[in-house]
DNA sequence: CTATCAAGGTGATATAGGTCACTCCGGCGA
DNA sequence: TCGCCGGAGTGACCTATATCACCTTGATAG
């Protein structure tokens, strides 16, 4: 479960940035929020933009202030193996700020109007210096994220396709969810094309899948970019 | 590549604590590491031995003083998907320092006689505590293993196993070759069962495809646990 | 309101790799 | 030296999913 909601996010959201709503800074007085609020430079995205590109140096930490992005690779011959899709609070380029001789490992791409935050490695430096328990709180954060990431990693090695989908519906309940009194109802922020790029199969597969499950009672689809789950312990279930 | 080699390993290595040859610890003076060395206990696990299980509690860093281990997890009918093997002057555990409330996300087995240095979280939050540049230690190595494990699920959910197969050939030239006159010698640490768990496959793919990569003339197999890789410059090809 | 086109669904077919069952090999202890 | 047994190779078969080709839907702009 994400520490941070983003009811939290619209109650900052007037436009300003984004310290505030980052977990990582949360221990910060007023005052010194403020001080970093003046290093942050603010970058907007139209949809379908991408942010980084795989491959390119950066040096810089983004965060998350509106809007999602998705993380991804891509094979030499154009397939996308979508990493991750990361909303408001999130943040990435971590790696670049330690490794420095290192390029980015993923492209990402904002999937709605984004507004991002963006600190260079320089300021983070000041930054950590001054409050040596925000290098705590990135290691909390990113020591979760590998241990997602060799789940997916996981998942992907061991187990069928279908289950994988399975598995991927159960994730989204909690991420994109909202309870309705039918069951819960996703809100994909993604097509069925990025579904399969997520999932490591192709777009039919998704299809047909989705309608087995929806044959089987489990889910009901509505329109392209809802799920209704009606029975989320049988998928649970499933993923054993 | 790794910024420490199993040489200085060897230098040290009078059966004495690990401190010193630890990356994360490099910074240190002797007066400090002597300090650390104190905190630490040591402990023996014999081939086969698990050091922690998948689902457990723990708050330790583990640090590996002598021997390899492998980290793996299992699906719940027993399938095991190795994540990765570790040597000397590798880390682990670190989830279970930061994220306190989280159980071990892998099973480590040792893969042969392994010497491993314990070090609790409450010492190591006192050590941070002292030396915050640490914590920058931990973070430029857990983002570095984060980028790897992204290559690995990507490589799992895009790839054809075939690839992957190559793929993990061209890594352990890396990881456990020598070069000799025909070209690289890789010592396996690990059985077909093993490697099989780690790029995906089954054991008799393996076997398959090591035996058409040997046809094509790219390696060439001496007994179960070396394989001489002849052309890895056309298994680098083969991975695009 | 309609035209347009990207996104999504679906059927037929091919095939890589899983599965099963068996054999073979090699290292080790007695 | 033999016998044992876990690890490794191999052949036959099966099936799930990729692929390809085509059709349908739905969102968007004009």
């Amino acid at each position: 479960m994400k520490e941070h909601s983003c009811t939290r996010c619209d109650q900052y959201s007037d436009n300003g940035p984004c310290p505030r709503k980052v977990p990582i800074f949360v221990s910060l007085s007023d005052k010194e929020i403020l001080k970093i609020t003046r290093m942050v430079s603010q970058k907007q995205f139209k949809k379908g933009q991408a942010l980084i590109h795989e491959g390119e140096k950066s040096d810089k930490l983004f965060i998350i202030n509106k809007g999602q992005v998705k993380r991804s690779k891509f094979t030499v011959n154009g397939k996308e193996q979508i990493l991750d899709i990361m909303t408001c609070g999130d943040f990435f380029g971590e790696m670049n700020l330690f490794n420095t001789e290192e390029v980015n490992n993923f492209t990402a791409y904002a999937i709605e109007e984004t507004e991002i935050c963006v600190i260079t490695k320089d300021d983070i430096d000041v930054i950590m210096a001054a409050h040596p328990d925000i290098a705590i709180k990135l290691l909390k954060e990113v020591t979760r994220r590998l241990a997602h990431t060799e789940n997916l990693a996981q998942s992907l090695a061991t187990k069928d396709p279908e289950v994988r989908i399975a598995q991927m519906i159960v994730e989204y309940c909690d991420k994109f969810g909202t309870e309705v009194k039918e069951g819960i109802l996703i809100s994909l922020p993604i097509t069925r094309e990025e579904i399969a790029s997520y999932v490591g199969v192709t777009r039919e597969t998704i299809s047909r899948k989705l309608g087995k499950f929806e044959d089987l009672g489990l889910i009901s689809l509505v329109g392209n970019k809802k799920i209704l789950v009606k029975d989320e312990h049988s998928l649970i279930e499933y993923i054993k």
